[in-house]
DNA sequence: AATTCTTCTGACACCGGTGTCATTTGCCTG
DNA sequence: CAGGCAAATGACACCGGTGTCAGAAGAATT
């Protein structure tokens, strides 16, 4: 029972900041010592007991003790205010924050992770299949998560390793992450969500797709963006249209796939197989792709790309034919990455915010740090159509 | 005395993953607790003592304890193995490590580091003036990082913020992190490197200049890069060359525009101040500088541009006024990041080593935690010139 | 065999917090 | 004013490791 919901958001004023100047130390001992370990040691001299130098200005962190001494409590009551226990009279309370505060006492993350047998450190892995997405996204966690107090530990691994999972569940367990964010593709694999489950672990996937409750997703909404374009480029008077797919095994592919085909199914245009093809979401691959659907006849008059690095390869294999976009040949890519704005003509792209998929990632380990239910609002954003210039009207 | 350097390289097998299978938990308590704080928490139920239960397969980490008590040593000895004293017999080292494969057993980093009065966490600090650079350094630090035991915190800061060094203080005291690598700009600040340092926390700056000792630097060779660029222009027969320069308060732009003006100047070429415009390392700071060069009269045959990104603001200008590239105007950047191969026509620019500086940076801390010396030798990476074709002779 | 070094090892306190549970305090009731 | 209950607090063990230092085990000397 006892429905206490008084777990503390760690959200601590963090104004700590003690100057600690470098004493230079004399190292002595016989048996084992991290022997010059740190060039400068902090070794505060305060050997044994030394019951009178108890208000001693010894320029090292503050602990809980040196507040529960000075506030003339035990430290459990320290605890407890730090931790927003209901248990503990007003008085007392204030009395506590305020020497807290005057210390720049902040509480070591350690120790605290020790005794709850977790961190205070969010982990982010990726499996890298495109670094703009990665930073951003990063930028994205990095803004949600600031001033709370929480870290963000970031690490790659390689979904294809055969210690794929067993890597990165030791990865989680050594650091006993208090949550982790999941980045595509790898946010697709469910043997790492049920081991991120197992131990316990909050986690948020990363996804084009609602694969999972909101309080354990992102997403955005790639698929009624494909849909836009599609009806976008139908609306100009495309019907020769040429898709260039993700790879196999990212759920964004199938998403921006179907979603684009009933965009223009929408507007009675049906895709013969030979349009659509394969990419890998690199620059390189959208040249290839580009090249086989340029080849084909009737030449298609407008190419989707499922990524903007593949529409970047459009653009060169287009600009190898001698073909002007957007006169002859109109592109639209997906992720609006700086690239976008840089090509030229500035690219039609599908804005895929995944800035804002990162902030509120982090917002959702916040809550489930603080007890708080997940806010089911804010698990799904929308994907839309940027025109730019690359698109125009079909060539009669 | 007793010159050991036995400080262990934390390097465990990193094979551990146990696989701990949920139990669900009645949550009964009267006074506070961590109420259902995770869905499934790990509470093996080895209540007291338990003398018999001393094998018991409870699935869950194991921990020092287990170890010691199944290898019949105490667990003072167990940690001496970890730390590789010397002072251990080999058949108990032996018998240990075993041990410790056999159950996969992992130091806890928390437990660890709270002893040691700091963490076992490397930060990355930076402001963002670059997301591809970030990125791409960051690359390079988790791949020198890999499988050490050691973890990539990131940490965006605000160099103009008023709190700006108390917050990264905060964050490098807080964490006890046992190294930091600063990103440019904020590496060249010195009260924040003198702050580290007071810390005796280890630090790696990255620069573009040798601005530190070898042991707490990685830095590029800019200046000679850009001199390789100058004399590249002045070979094809440029003598009317326009500049872009980086932002104030960029070490890097200093090193690239004093590198370019020698390498002019070897070749006799002495640049009017007026073809020198302050650029901000941006798009669109790149459009307005190349606008305004561009507009000199006798026009320049030629400009660089003290990134890449500003290069694409100078295509953009160039196409604005109908120029050709490289037939009207040779454009030369710097970095060689994804986009310069993006442009049309792919850009001649300097490459910049940053994936391998990362690397280097994380492989320096690495050394301290082994209190190995520091590599001198991997301290500086040379920049240097990636002809594409954006470069041509001068027009007549 | 007793002594004297080394080489190894373990008992115990401690790092800085939290969980448990008993105890104290304050307030209301009878 | 005693009794009873809830609110507030503290003593103490514990999280999983390391530092200190005393002491045991072996090897070399007398």
């Amino acid at each position: 029972m006892a429905g206490a919901a008084h777990q503390a958001p760690p959200l601590f004023f963090l104004d700590a900041a003690t100057g600690a100047t470098g004493c230079n130390v004399l190292i002595t001992s016989l048996d084992e010592r991290a022997a010059s370990h740190l060039s400068v040691s902090s070794s505060t001299s305060s050997r044994r007991s030394s019951t009178s130098a108890s208000r001693g200005e010894s320029n090292r962190r503050p602990t809980i003790n040196d507040i529960a001494r000075l506030a003339g409590v035990s430290k459990k009551t320290v605890s407890r205010v730090l931790n927003n226990s209901p248990f503990v009279r007003e008085e007392t309370r204030l009395r506590v924050n305020t020497l807290m505060q005057e210390l720049g006492y902040t509480p070591d993350p350690q120790a605290r992770g020790l005794a709850f047998r977790r961190s205070f450190l969010i982990g982010m892995v990726f499996d890298n299949p495109n670094a703009q997405m990665v930073v951003t996204m990063q930028e994205g966690v990095l803004a949600g998560l600031k001033g709370s107090g929480f870290e963000l530990v970031v690490h790659a691994c390689d979904r294809n390793d055969t210690d794929f999972l067993r890597e990165v569940a030791a990865f989680v367990e050594r650091q006993k992450l208090f949550g982790v964010i999941v980045l595509p593709p790898i946010s697709e694999n469910n043997a790492l969500v049920d081991l991120l489950k197992e131990r316990g672990c909050h986690y948020v996937r990363m996804a084009s797709a609602v694969i999972d409750e909101p309080g354990n997703l992102v997403a955005s909404t790639d698929s009624l963006a494909t849909a836009e374009a599609a009806k976008h480029l139908a609306d100009l008077g495309h019907t020769r249209i040429g898709f260039i797919a993700g790879p196999p095994g990212f759920r964004s592919r199938e998403e921006r796939r179907t979603g684009f085909l009933a965009g223009l199914k929408d507007r009675g245009i049906e895709l013969p197989a030979k349009n659509i093809v394969d990419g890998a979401y690199t620059y390189e691959s959208g040249i290839a792709a580009a090249e086989k659907l340029l080849k084909l006849s009737p030449r298609p008059t407008a190419i989707f790309a499922s990524n903007d690095e593949m529409a970047a390869g459009v653009y060169h294999a287009a600009r190898q034919l001698g073909l002007s976009i957007p006169r002859d040949l109109s592109v639209v890519g997906f992720d609006d990455t700086p690239v976008s704005r840089r090509l030229w003509p500035p690219l039609t792209t599908v804005r895929w915010p995944i800035h804002d998929m990162g902030r509120a990632a982090a917002q959702h380990l916040l809550r489930a740090a603080t007890d708080q239910p997940p806010d089911d609002d804010s698990a799904v954003f929308p994907a839309f159509l940027v025109e730019r210039e690359s698109t125009a009207s079909a060539p009669k």
